[in-house]
RNA sequence: CGGGGCGUGGCGCAGCCCGGUUUAGCGCGCUUGGUUUGGGACCAAGAGGUCGCGGGUUCGAAUCCCGCCGCCCCGACCA
């Protein structure tokens, strides 16, 4: 048993720390709130960037950069918008020394100052599409911090798309919403909910807003991804209008979306064990280690020429050989596991006998012995069954802990246990979900894009509904 | 912002109540040498500390008193 994690079943929230803790993914900072990302969690990241970049340029976006810093008078413009992200805004009040005339903030979101830029780029309907993502940090100050799921300072990527009409902003909206769908199920194995966001849920500035929702392995809701559409918002409050064909003057459509090293702690939550952390193998920087046991010197070089030798042509990236002198095979069995290397190589005196070695997979701990012959295709396939099985365990978990409930006395009852809630509730009401939030402690996370067409009475007032929403307790 | 916890070698902690035998200790890690190596090795010798900061009490403070600062965790708010 690995030393030091707490167990799930314990503590989750203690586990999840010592996870992301011991597993090196990250530490704390001096500053509260902040935390140092290390090269276990980092490559995690420049992983997930690497899939998403890909999948944003296939779709027509093309990354640039804005500055970090917003002059505050730009957040006032878009009143919604100030009135979400002011009171966790950090500003910059002197530079060089000296006071600063206008105050400087540091982003929390992009909308302004890219907004304030796309005027410039805009006058006619030429101009449109504007696809543009762009990788940053940004910086929230938020009273309640947790490595990874919620730190003062996070990185992410966010796109804003500016188009001629509603309907365009409306499907990049959707599109990009099922591009963070895609991402989560086939490269994160996490499964999803996808849907609307109620108008107290949606971002601030935004006409609505989409997500993708996943339940963690004790019950509560993460959102993982969110796409807007900021209708003619941020065009309005930025003066960009572009003309028509018809010749009118017309302010732009908007939209943006994001994700951030959030996902990461989903990754986390989703997959990983008592054991440690388990990374789904497609976004995994280091898919394959070897281990070379030996008894002698003699044998040690025998055995470590041997792994070698195997992985010659092998992409250097695939796999590491580790031939640590000052560590028994025990340790680096458990210090692999902990660090969710999703395939470990067993090759000793005997495997070289034998030409064969073993493999041990992260997911279930099974043990095969594979051929050197062919190993390489063998490991492949062998992630592909892992990842495959990740994604449908933490699907049938979800399943699993998804409920239909009508009667609000039972939902009061069960939602402290964790899980989906399907339920009716009239959500056009706000009070409604406020007294939701204050009784137990949950929200509702999305009005599902699938949800089936069904009526039924909210389960808090009586009224009638069309169709049920996901609610939940989230982080 | 409420509640709790904690600040002592790199990390985790003990010592504090009851001031002085403590030259501030233990485990891990680190360095050197040797033996080991198929599920977290062992022996030996070493290196490494302004006890969060500032006052005060005292012959004497990690320890008592006052003040300050910081971080973490749990809740309310949020990607």
């Amino acid at each position: 048993m690995a030393k030091g994690i707490t167990k799930r079943a314990d503590d989750y929230a203690q586990w999840y720390i010592d996870i992301v803790l011991k597993a090196d993914m990250a530490d704390y900072s001096p500053v509260k709130g902040c935390m140092v990302i290390k090269p276990n969690g980092y490559g995690i990241w420049e992983r997930i960037q690497q899939h998403l970049d890909r999948m944003f340029k296939e779709t027509g976006h093309v990354n640039a950069y804005f500055p970090v810093f917003i002059p505050e008078s730009f957040l006032k413009k878009e009143a919604e918008h100030v009135k979400g992200f002011a009171p966790e805004c950090a500003v910059v009040t002197h530079g060089g020394g000296k006071l600063l005339e206008e105050p400087l903030v540091i982003r929390p979101t992009s909308e302004t100052i890219i907004w304030s830029t796309y005027k410039n780029w805009i006058s006619s309907y030429r101009d449109l599409p504007i696809l543009i993502n762009q990788w940053a940090n940004v910086c929230r100050w938020e009273m309640r911090t947790r490595l990874f799921l919620r730190t003062t300072e996070f990185l992410w990527q966010e796109g804003h798309t500016a188009h001629a009409t509603h309907e365009e902003a409306e499907e990049e909206t959707v599109r990009m919403v099922h591009v963070y769908r895609r991402f989560a199920e086939e490269y994160m194995a996490m499964p999803v909910v996808v849907g609307r966001k109620t108008e107290q849920e949606k971002f601030a500035g935004a006409e609505h807003t989409y997500c993708i929702e996943a339940l963690m392995q004790d019950g509560k809701a993460l959102q993982a991804g969110t796409s807007h559409h900021l209708g003619q918002n941020f065009a309005k409050a930025f003066d960009v209008k572009f003309q028509d064909r018809d010749k009118e003057l017309k302010y732009v459509y908007a939209t943006s979306w994001g994700v951030s090293t959030r996902l990461i702690g989903g990754i986390v939550m989703t997959h990983s064990d008592d054991n440690g952390l388990v990374i789904p193998p497609r976004l995994a920087p280091l898919p394959v280690v070897f281990v070379p046991i030996w008894k002698s010197d003699a044998e040690r070089d025998v055995v470590c020429e041997k792994a070698r030798e195997i992985t010659r042509d092998w992409d250097p990236l695939f796999y590491r050989i580790d031939d640590r002198d000052q560590y028994k095979p025990g340790y680096k069995f458990n210090d692999w596991e902990l660090k969710g290397v999703p395939i470990r190589v067993e090759i000793g005196p005997r495997d070289v006998q034998n030409n064969t070695v073993v493999a041990v997979r992260r997911d279930t701990g099974e043990k095969q012995a594979l051929s050197m012959d062919g190993l390489r295709e063998h490991l492949t396939r062998l992630l592909d069954d892992i990842q495959n099985n990740l994604f449908a365990r933490a699907e049938q978990r979800t399943r699993d802990n998804t409920h239909t409930v009508d009667d609000y006395e039972e939902y009061k009852a069960r939602i402290d246990q964790g899980g989906f809630f399907r339920v009716f509730l009239d959500h056009a009401n706000p009070e409604v979900e406020a007294k939701l939030q204050e009784d137990t402690r949950s929200t509702v996370r999305c009005i599902p894009f699938d949800a089936p067409d069904e009526e039924g009475p909210c389960m808090i007032t009586g009224k009638l509904c069309k169709g049920r929403v996901i609610a939940a307790q989230a982080y």
